[in-house]
Formats: structure tokens, C-alpha cells, sequence
DNA sequence: GACTAAGTACCTACCAGTCGGTATGGAAAT
DNA sequence: ATTTCCATACCGACTGGTAGGTACTTAGTC
């Protein structure tokens, strides 16, 4: 805990920064420490092994995307439907830069490691739960604040938005690059505005620009 | 085409089912001999490299699917919007056995290789855009008999459809098992519903059963 | 006997992980 | 104040196993 931004955290963002890149199994260590300026040495002494960076990376993920959308502006409207369209409307400004740098490093390893490693796996749905949480708790909220006494649950339409989010994210890596992304997003706010019988306006007006 | 069904076709198969299983970086040449029952030599007589054994795995299930989706059941609706529900309740029927048995080769290896190998990239790109293309059709003429005037485009609602099963993919291996599948596809029949002013009635009736 | 299929043994590059060693810096001892 | 001592951070050559790929051999078939 003394110098909290040296070597170990220029390692952690190297990782999500080139597995999200290359994908777990084919990063290398040496490429991690490469893109972090250090020696592998210095990467073995701060982590025993491969997947225990691995398990750093992700628990560095999660805490710096639960900050990033705990401070989103999405979450100061009263109105809780307004959230959840915000919260699709916020996902659509993250889209920003090249492929790897929007994608999630979660859905990016769960697929590769499901069957290898278990511990790694846990970790990744840990992660993917935590989110989708807190999306459903929002969700329900409106459930409640509409009156609507749905056959389907918060939680599936919570799972549903992230299903979409990962599923674009393959499309994106396919070729087709972040105008799938964006598209579906807006598929998931008619979606979600009909499910609310809410008007269905042109989608927040910004971001119509495709990039294919 | 002399002897079509010994060596080869048993390598592509048994690969695509490794290959599902532990996704392409982690699956060994000789993982896919063990499954296929052959040795290394005959492996290398037939194939001049991993990545070319990954573009006929690719082509090997692209004949597959295309042939499974040409004959299935729900093309002989008359219209096309029963064709496109038909499909989504189509895709619930596939969910049999265990997860690595029903999930989709091409989203499992664009994800892994996106970075590392344009051609097999390229490959898996065009089969998931060619299966798009098909259920595209049925909707453009769904647009068309129904009348409507939408601001989306059959192309892009086609993808979303695809993104979600790819998205339930990621959290089905993620530990939640088919379940996810079931309940996306539900809402997915729920939003075209929706679209095209279908009353809701509820999801087909079959398959209710969560595995989990 | 020519050609394809398949098997065995081997080679080699690569990479996770090791190990002996060096720098630094702060606290305790003198 | 200076020396001693130890812990933490860091370095990079080396290793050992693994896995892709090759070379050569053998079996079957027209």
C-alpha cells in the first residue's frame, strides 16, 4: 500500500489493455510487460503466476468500471426509467476510440477460460452479476413506479441489456466495428420504451453516426 | 470426394467440438487428434496447419448450419413474420445438452483471433454474416406484407437478434447455463412482437424449463 | 508400382516460471 | 553521523516442458 502507482498497477492496466487486445490465452507475459516498460522479473515478483494476474486484472477491471458507472451522470434522474434509458444512452458515449478499447475484458475472457479455469471464471461472472445488479435494481424500481406486473423479470431484462452489450461487442470484433454496438443500443431503447409504453422519440438525437 | 466420412471429416468434427469447448488458442493439435481417434501424421497429411484446420472447422460448420437452418420446419410458414417468431422459437429447440453443445463456433473464435489471424477472421465473418442475411430476408418481407415504416432497418434488427444469442452465449459459460438462452430469446419474440403489433401472447409454450 | 492414407520419431521455437543477483531506502545500532 | 542490516523492488539469463511442424516409414488400393 505504500506507492499505489508504480510497477504492479502499470502491469494490471497493461493486462486488461492487451488481453482485451489479444484475448487471454494468446497474451504472453512478456507482452504485458512489455506494454507496462518492465521486466519480467518485476512481473513475477508482484504475481505468482499468470492467472493470478489474471485475477488481479479482473478485480482491477471491476473496480474501476463500478467506479466509472457509480459516477455516471445517467443516475441523477428521479425517474427510474429514465435511469435505465440513460444508462443505454451512456453505454453508446463509452463507444469511443478503436474496437478493443470499448469491448469488456470480462466477456472477452469468460469465453476463453470457462472450461479451464474455474477460479478465473467465478471471478469474470462475479463481475458480469455485480453489473447486471445493478442495471435490475433500476429496472425494478420502474417496474414498480409504472404499476406494470410484467412476465418477465427485472432481472432478465437487466441480463438481456448485457446479452446485447457482449453479443455486439463479437459483431464489432467480426469487422463490422462500433456501429453494431450503437444500432443495438438503439434497438434496446425501443425495446425497453415499449416494454414502459413510453412514446417511442427518435433515440437521444446524439451519436447517429455509423462507423461502417 | 472419394471416401467422404473417415479421417478428415472426423478431425473437422471432433475439432469443432474441442474448439467450442476450450476455444481455438487453447486447443492443442493433438487434443483434436485424441478426439478424432487419429494420430498427428494423419492430422498433418491432411491439414498443412492449425490455422488451416481452423478455416475448414469454420467452412465444415458453416455447411453445417446453413443446411440445419434450410431445412428447418419454420420456413414453411406463409408469413414471414411466423417465419421469423418460427426461427426465434427454432433457436430454443437447439438449446439441448451442455452448453459447449449448443453454442456457436464462429462468435467463440472471432473473439480469440480478431487480432491475431485476418483470413480465419474474415472466414468466421462471413458465416455469421451470411446467417444473418438469411433471417434478414424474412424480415424485409415481414416489413414489406405488414406495411410498416420503420426507422431500423431489417439488416440491423437481423444482428440484434444475432448479438443476443451470442451475448447468452457469454453468460451461459459464464455459469448460468441455457436458462439466459431461453429467457433472451422470450424477450427477443416479445420485441419483434411488439414491432409488429402482435398481440402478446405468451412465448410458445414449449420449453419453460430453466436450467438452473 | 504409383498414389493416398496413416503412423512413429524427432526437431525446434517458444514461453511460463525460476534463480541468483543488484539497487534502494529506511530503521536500528553504535 | 555513520555504519549495519534487512526488506522490498527489480533485473535478465537460464530452464524445462510443451506443442507446432517435419521426415521418414509402413499399409492399403487401383
Amino acid at each position: 500500500m505504500t506507492s499505489q502507482h508504480s510497477s504492479k498497477t502499470r502491469l494490471l492496466e497493461a493486462a486488461v489493455k492487451v488481453v482485451r487486445t489479444k484475448g487471454y490465452n494468446a497474451t504472453r507475459v512478456e507482452d504485458i510487460c512489455a506494454e507496462a516498460g518492465v521486466t519480467k522479473g518485476s512481473f513475477f515478483h508482484h504475481f505468482k503466476s499468470k492467472e493470478d494476474l489474471g485475477l488481479g486484472a479482473v478485480a482491477h477491471w471491476n473496480a474501476f468500471t463500478s467506479d466509472l458507472f457509480a459516477r455516471a451522470p445517467y443516475h441523477e434522474a428521479d425517474d427510474p426509467l429514465d435511469r435505465v434509458l440513460g444508462y443505454i444512452a451512456y453505454r453508446k458515449e463509452l463507444l469511443e476510440g478503436d474496437v478493443p478499447e470499448f469491448t469488456c475484458l470480462l466477456g472477452t475472457m469468460v469465453q476463453e477460460i470457462h472450461d479451464t479455469d474455474p477460479s478465473l471464471r467465478e471471478s469474470c461472472a462475479r463481475g458480469l452479476d455485480g453489473h447486471v445488479a445493478t442495471v435490475e435494481q433500476d429496472i425494478a424500481e420502474a417496474v414498480a413506479q409504472y404499476g406494470l406486473e410484467p412476465d418477465w423479470t427485472a432481472e432478465s431484462l437487466s441480463v438481456l441489456i448485457q446479452s446485447v452489450l457482449q453479443g455486439s461487442f463479437i459483431f464489432a470484433k467480426s469487422g463490422k466495428g462500433a456501429g453494431v454496438v450503437t444500432d443495438n443500443l438503439d434497438h434496446l431503447h425501443r425495446y425497453v420504451s415499449l416494454l414502459f409504453g413510453r412514446p417511442a422519440r427518435a433515440p437521444s438525437a446524439s451519436a447517429r453516426a455509423h462507423s461502417q
